[in-house]
DNA sequence: CGATGTCATGACACCGATGTCATAATGATT
DNA sequence: AATCATTATGACATCGGTGTCATGACATCG
């Protein structure tokens, strides 16, 4: 690999005047420029980051910790690959600013993480985003001291800035709209109580059928799904006899996510009931993979996953330049996307275009 | 940060006999040994790759490229990120060889291809991957003469080393299984033939059918569907019209991928057809997001992703060490899941626990 | 007992960039 | 014409490790 030195060798000048053509950070005359520029180009010279690095001290790396790549299955309820959304927005904000984005991946065990912040810190890292498979509470080995660290999508008890998405005013979203539409039987299918979204998103319900003055009834709130059945069929089924058994069957069903509903709709379905000429059905998450190709497509919240990534990759690079940081977690919305597996009784023929 | 020279200052040593107690590269006494562990640990000094890549001139990183991680919407009719399994098994195997793996990410547009790899060459890389969203033929600029670069799911016509599923192999497999479990009339709904792999899985169904001395009915495979309409709907509602309307209608209908089954999934109930009592449904991915969750689950085949990622990843290693590389694609096989979305003629009874 | 080998350690140069300072040439100012 | 500012360039030290070689202290061997 070529050189600086080799590179002003065949320029007829010398190394520190190679280095200001590459950086323009004084003047050169044109024909010594030019004659540069042909040597770089005829050695096919790169500039070695190592070298520069040393001299500067920065690295212009960022450590990004995720468990997104080597998936485990060590919790078969959660999707899959949906925090890969947030490396995504995390990405396009490190690609704007020129910086590194290095990733390391837990490979499904967090025993690897202080190896990975090792590695990190040979790299010179400048800072570190952790980024959660889903919303939860974690405790990392503490490097506060020598690393600014962001969570994204979890958070921890020693007030790490961190970036969460609002589960609570999404599901509230979701209701006030579903309320809007003339629902007013509206049932909820839990998360498992393990997952922290369960309970945000319960309040979220709660808080939108109060505001909307119509009392809460716990038969249409079944008690929460147990993570010990792993694909929840029995008890899924029971839930919905239950719910449809009531004197008065809710007109909307909200489940706890995407996958959930497309659970619903097979099992749904071989009861022969239609969707959503017989009952709705919401989801959550906008896992677009699930909710645009059902059929009927699937009313549902976003999780803004983008947008964690980018709030989370904003705030890094702030606190890479100032030691500052905030001391509450950045909630980040996520819009209601509204199709036709839920009937609008007020614009019933006005929506069912957009399927 | 701590420099060697701190530590060799604390322990009262000299910097090359911290750097032999980090390397383990020639003997230390004892005593010695153990003062510089304490003065290291003390300081909390880890010591800069970037210096040390300068002295040894190898960089220990491998670079992949990957447009999974900023997935576009320019293809809708992608599953989504399923290539990320591809980048776990490529991780798994540089973590065991202790390679670092440097990520980088298209943003969507290969333009950005240039731009990466420079970038990598400033890192030093020590060779490339390149990982495609789905099996497809590409062209990259030549690098050739100056890294090692291995292609994944996905080739040239330049013979560059590459790793591929056996989408051939992958259908027959499927074709021959459903003909053991009793089927005879089989239909196969093919991806848009802009798919390489549409064609090839013809081919093996094609192959399995005439290996069982099954005559090939055209009718059976309705021609292929069009890239412009996203959802596909309207072709698939008319695609299955036809083949449920044929005068002796298939037993099983093999869909060109999952999410294609799951939309055939919600078409063929709102025709009030039951799955799989009425007519036996097939996918390809085992993208067990669907497959798994589907009622019923799904049979399929998988896509071997995390196989195709270790063997790209050895690949690349090998060329790395010696400058040697293999002439011909490899093509790696992936299994047959089978789940209860089809009847098997002869053994029902027993399958039906699978559900 | 002198020659040889091994162990433990340090001095110093070097990897490839860039910051600092010096120098020479040119043009502008008084 | 003398002084000063600006432009264009190079010499050299430096970043933080590691390879090479040298040195001194012992142990082993013929």
């Amino acid at each position: 690999m070529a050189t600086i030195y080799d590179v002003a060798k065949a320029a007829g000048v010398s190394a520190k005047t190679v280095s200001r053509v590459l950086n323009q950070d004084a003047p050169v005359g044109r024909e010594t420029r030019e004659k540069v520029e042909q040597a770089i180009h005829a050695l096919g010279y790169v500039p070695s980051n190592a070298a520069r690095m040393m001299r500067s001290n920065r690295s212009g790396i960022v450590g990004l910790i995720t468990g997104a790549i080597s998936q485990t299955s060590d919790n078969p309820e959660l999707t899959g690959l949906p925090d890969l959304f947030i490396v995504q927005g995390i990405q396009q904000v490190m690609a704007a600013q020129k910086k590194t984005l290095m990733i390391a991946d837990t490979a499904g065990s967090a025993d690897n993480i202080p190896h990975l912040l090792e590695t990190f810190r040979q790299h010179r890292a400048e800072g570190i985003i952790y980024v959660a498979d889903y919303h939860k509470q974690i405790e990392l080995p503490d490097t506060s001291k020598s690393l600014p660290i962001v969570l994204a999508n979890c958070f921890d008890t020693r007030a790490t800035p961190a970036v969460l998405p609002d589960d609570k005013l999404g599901q509230k979203r979701l209701v006030e709209r579903l309320i809007k539409a003339g629902h007013h039987r509206i049932a909820l299918l839990r998360l498992p109580e393990t997952f922290v979204a369960s309970d945000l998103r319960f309040q979220g319900y709660c808080d939108a059928m109060s505001e909307a003055s119509i009392p809460f009834d716990p038969t249409l709130v079944p008690s929460t799904l147990q993570d010990d059945d792993p694909r929840q069929l029995g008890q899924l089924t029971e839930a919905l006899k239950h719910l449809l058994n009531l004197d008065q069957p809710p007109t909307v069903i909200c489940c706890g996510n995407d996958k959930m509903a497309l659970r619903v709709y097979g099992i749904l379905r071989s009861m022969g009931l239609n969707i959503p000429e017989d009952i709705s059905i919401a989801g959550y998450d906008n896992y677009t993979l699930i909710a645009e190709t059902l059929y009927p497509a699937l009313t549902t919240v976003e999780l803004p996953y983008r947008d964690m990534g980018r709030q989370a990759a904003e705030l890094i690079l702030d606190m890479i330049k100032q030691a500052d940081h905030p001391n509450e977690a950045a909630l980040m919305q996520g819009d209601v996307y509204w199709r036709s597996s839920v009937t609008d009784f007020f614009t019933t023929n006005v929506k069912m275009f957009q399927q």
